[in-house]
DNA sequence: GCGTTCTATGTATGGCATACGCTGTTCTGC
DNA sequence: GCAGAACAGCGTATGCCATACATAGAACGC
């Protein structure tokens, strides 16, 4: 089976550049980066929410449904906004980096993606990865576990795992961050009435192990704990990845 | 500070049943719970994306506004839908029963719920969870961890990387079958087809980890992958959980 | 029996995505 | 140089949506 005929999506299509120009009528006033760049600046400023057809438009000076020139619908666009936002992998493993800094380093920088551009969170997965930079950031992470003696499919597996623990992470420490701040609460504070409403809550009732962990308490500004939090979900994953390479290598 | 005075969002109360009735008005038609079921009874049969106020409101044979009445806002009600459809958590580990399989028990469980509801996942986390159903998972999962001589954030930290990783799984699997279901498609053949997509746009190109990839192939069905990798994430997991609680039980 | 307080609901506001069709521009083929 | 096809931009219309606000009437305390 030849790949030259496999069917993509329209919007991957125009995401890689792979429609040409139709040059018949009359010019086009804008292009789709354009179009992606405005959606951006949209959700930068004011949010996803705040993206709608509409809004993108008056962006451009351009009407609303001038767009759908550009872009099949509006789920499209915000496929194309997230890979645009996500940007550049990071720099590939280097030559003499192991496997795991080598990894930790790419699973930071998606928690950076995510953090610079918080929008992207709520832009629904509309499948697996095919935009341009998504694939890129793919290349990336598969690299880092060249010669581990890991399966394909197992390195696959290791950087969705790894990947969906930083964006599992990062979204919620924008949620909580933005709840916060809806309510003009200090994230530590916001943190603190969270231990004061489970308390109150588990107060009456059979919760032995919440009201162990309530005594035991959770000391450390929210700062401290989400870095500390991160670092330890991150080192567990690669625990594991290190215990199943290791026992790659060194054959039972 | 005690607790009695802590504050607690209308709909958290809501869902414990901490209102009072007011007793002086006509009576009320429905109950709380029964639109949080109409709500879920939308959502089982046409998804989430139905669960309009209107539609709820005709599911109960009412004006769209009386809904108001029951609860502050959508958002509310969805979270109220959340908590119900995840249901009871799962057995409490048993007196025999070591942390590690009642962990992997408690993610399965997790996993299921989503399956059973598939559109919770589409419910957008409203902050750290503080419903009566969440509460009661949360202490099961920690009750899971009682015992290993890991701290209380560290217990905190571990079931959140546990249920994290089982909530993106569950979302993948969801999704991808959905998508090969909007297109009419067998689930292995939208695979099969995701991996000629790719192997198309990284032909040309530097993409050496991807195509080392596809050279060495993702054979089995759909359903055999999607088992393996499952277990696949979810043993590296434990197994690094077990780094540190070795770590722990024997001093160095 | 009367005032208060609550329920249910009708209406209105201000959004939203997008289907469709019209007008005028630009290029191709002749 | 010109006819006609193909296309860009956009006005309009449809059918949704959440929810603010006001009103009418029901049930209760007194």
């Amino acid at each position: 089976m030849s790949d030259a005929d496999v069917e993509l999506p329209e919007s991957i299509e125009l995401a890689w550049g792979l429609r040409e120009r139709p040059g018949k009528g009359p010019r086009r006033s804008l292009t789709m980066r354009q179009v992606v760049a405005a959606g951006i600046r949209v959700a930068e400023t004011d949010g996803l929410a705040a993206v709608s057809m509409s809004r993108v438009a008056g962006e451009l000076g351009v009407a609303t449904m001038s767009l759908y020139r550009y872009v099949p619908a509006k789920s499209d666009l915000l496929d194309l906004m997230a890979d645009t936002a996500y940007g550049d992998p990071p720099a590939p493993r280097g030559p003499h980096e192991g496997w795991r800094p080598a990894l930790a380093r790419w699973a930071l920088a998606n928690v950076a993606a995510i953090h610079r551009h918080p929008w992207i969170r709520q832009v629904p997965i509309g499948g697996p990865p095919l935009g341009p930079n998504q694939v890129r950031w793919m290349e990336q992470g598969l690299a880092a576990l060249r010669g581990t003696g890991l399966r394909g499919i197992e390195r696959l597996s290791t950087i969705m795992l790894v990947s969906g623990y930083a964006r599992n992470w990062a979204t919620l420490t924008v949620d909580l961050d933005e709840a916060a701040a809806r309510e003009q609460l200090d994230p530590d504070d916001a943190g603190a009435r969270y231990w004061h409403q489970l308390a109150r809550l588990t107060r009456h009732g059979a919760y032995p192990a919440i009201r162990e962990l309530l005594v035991e308490g959770t000391e450390g500004s929210e700062d401290e704990v989400f870095d500390t939090e991160w670092e330890f979900g991150l080192e567990r994953i690669l625990d594991g990845i290190e215990v199943l390479i290791r026992g790659r290598t060194a054959p039972d």
